[in-house]
RNA sequence: GGGCCUAUAGCUCAGUCGGUAGAGCAACGGACUUUUAAUCCGUGGGUCGACGGUUCGAGCCCGUCUGGGCCCA
């Protein structure tokens, strides 16, 4: 479609005008500023690979055809150089010169040719007078024109630039191309941790009939087709445990949640979870499937388990992670003994005192959650599972085999941000019911977080599921632990608003 | 939700006391057969986020809005 040369707007930017004209003036000469195919025999990475020890000056009298983007062009009278990239951030310099390929086409590659276009460039590799591994052009091709000009590479783009032109920002910044490879190296890991232990993936449903499995405002939907509303999920639980009362006894999905809630450096709207149910476990057998899961994606990213946290201090995630227990930390951070069955009003006390304002929609296990926070953060620093959370913000939870009020969850924390939470599933579909009509009343109250009675669930709990152990981690925090960054850095494409 | 900072050339940023806008890279023209952010000579490029106000005069002061960042809740 390119030969169709449609007018140029007189009113664009002088650089963008410039590159514009340049591609009417190729296509009048003839010349396709997107071929279809050029000439590549091997890539970048191939020939460092096989050249990258020349000495200075060396001609290997072997002919390859390259390929990439030119990310610096110096032009000089008879010789010319270039840097070609590739996505990797490879890069090989070429070189045209005068006797090689002539005054027409060394005139072309001087005015015809930019800064971010790509070119095939067919040539014996040599190394140069300085020793820089290149490719000495017997001809060169346009491969595509780049009708924008790239960003100073020397000065750092600013990070709103940076998010909305990812694409850009991967040209240009050798650490967006490695933190791009870190997310998918981490997801290669868990996969494969679960699947040595014969874990199944599953994809279930993101577009709901009615959501649940987690405390969250949902996004709302509409199907056309069917005439009804419909929400996207906040969590894969529910439908996880139905895969286990189906058989599938060690189960894992790893895609993405919506909550419609705030965004800030820790919170996206949408967000990759991972969450996995082990029939015949319990909270303690998905902890320590949980640690090895962490530890083996630190390996495979940082080969080791020690990692840097976003202060750049680095922790050693290895061993045997520290466990305490909720309701003793609250009681050292207060000073006097509180379990799950303190009364509300002494608990308010003790938030009081301690200095937090109080939401009077907070129930009691909520107020001992808050009171937690607050008075051991700095515990949490090293991975540490906080053991044993109230019941009546579990709803999904079973109870404590020995303590009354508290249910076996347990919180993940690692650099003082809460990463993973586990529990022993609540199994008796009874219970269960009772636990989600207690929700839908607080629901029905204006708790919009509050869970709904699904059921479907319900019935396929009816069914009977095994004891089950069950875990869910976000993906994004747990590469923003394993990697220090902010979360708008291990997305690729995080939201952001239009620019008009 | 509250507070603070911020928006100027393609990119990154200066812009003093309110007096018609500056740099580096990039671009354009020229020189250069071993450059590495090449160098040298020359040139062009701006709705100063938007709207309103104060003023003889606003990039700068005031107000509102929009985008972005940081801190707090």
């Amino acid at each position: 479609m390119s030969a169709d040369n449609t007018p140029i707007e007189d009113d664009l930017p002088e650089q963008l005008r410039i590159r514009r004209e340049k591609r009417a003036d190729l296509i009048e000469r003839g010349i396709e500023p997107y071929p279809v195919s050029v000439a590549r025999t091997k890539s970048l990475k191939d020939i460092r690979a096989k050249y990258g020890a020349l000495d200075i000056d060396v001609a290997t009298g072997d002919v390859e055809s390259l390929t990439g983007r030119i990310i610096f062009k110096r032009d000089t009278g008879k010789l010319c150089f270039a840097t070609l990239r590739e996505g990797d951030g490879t890069e090989i310099q070429a070189m045209f010169s005068l006797d090689k390929i002539g005054q027409e086409q060394l005139d072309s590659w001087k005015s015809d040719i930019d800064l971010g276009d790509f070119v095939s460039v067919t040539g014996e590799i040599i190394s140069s007078k300085r020793g820089e591994l290149s490719v000495l052009a017997n001809s060169w091709s346009l491969a595509a024109k780049s009708l924008r000009p790239l960003p100073n590479e020397h000065k750092p783009m600013s990070e709103e630039t940076r998010v909305r032109m990812r694409y850009v920002d991967l040209i240009v910044r050798p650490e967006a191309r490695t933190n791009a490879r870190l997310r998918p190296t981490v997801m290669r890991s868990l996969r494969e941790t679960f699947h040595n232990r014969d874990f199944i993936e599953v994809e279930t449903p993101m577009l709901q009939v009615m959501h649940g499995g987690a405390a969250a405002r949902p996004f709302k939907s509409f199907s056309n087709a069917y005439d009804m509303d419909l929400f996207l999920r906040i969590a894969p639980e529910l439908f996880l445990k139905r895969c286990v009362v189906g058989g599938i006894e060690r189960v894992f999905e790893i895609n993405r949640n919506f909550r419609n809630e705030g965004a800030d450096s820790s919170h996206s709207p949408e967000f990759a979870m991972i969450e996995s149910y082990q029939a015949y476990g319990d909270w303690r057998s998905i902890a320590e499937l949980t640690q090895a899961l962490i530890q083996n994606a630190a390996m495979a990213i940082s080969g080791s388990h020690v990692v840097t946290h976003h202060d750049g201090r680095q922790a050693n995630l290895g061993g045997t992670w520290k466990e305490i227990s909720l309701y003793e930390a609250i009681s050292q951070g207060v000073g006097e003994t509180v379990t799950a069955l303190t009364p509300i009003e002494e608990l308010k006390q003790h938030a009081t005192k301690v200095g937090i304002k109080i939401d009077p929609k907070w129930v009691t296990g909520k107020l001992a959650e808050e009171i937690f926070e607050h008075v051991a953060k700095d515990q949490l620093i090293e991975p540490t599972f906080v053991m044993g959370f109230p019941v009546d913000t579990s709803p999904l939870v079973r109870a404590h085999r020995e303590l009354p009020g508290v249910a076996e969850k347990w919180d993940l924390y690692v650099d003082g941000f809460e990463l993973a939470t586990g529990y022993s599933e609540l199994i008796d579909p009874v219970v269960q019911r009772d636990r989600l009509v207690e929700q839908s009343k607080l629901g029905a109250k204006g708790d919009l977080e509050a869970m709904q009675v699904d059921e479907d669930f319900l019935r396929a709990m009816e069914f009977a599921m095994p004891p089950t152990g069950g875990m869910g981690m976000g993906l994004d925090r747990l590469l923003m632990a394993l990697t220090g960054l902010g979360i708008r850095e291990t997305i690729l494409f995080p939201l952001v608003k239009p620019e008009e």
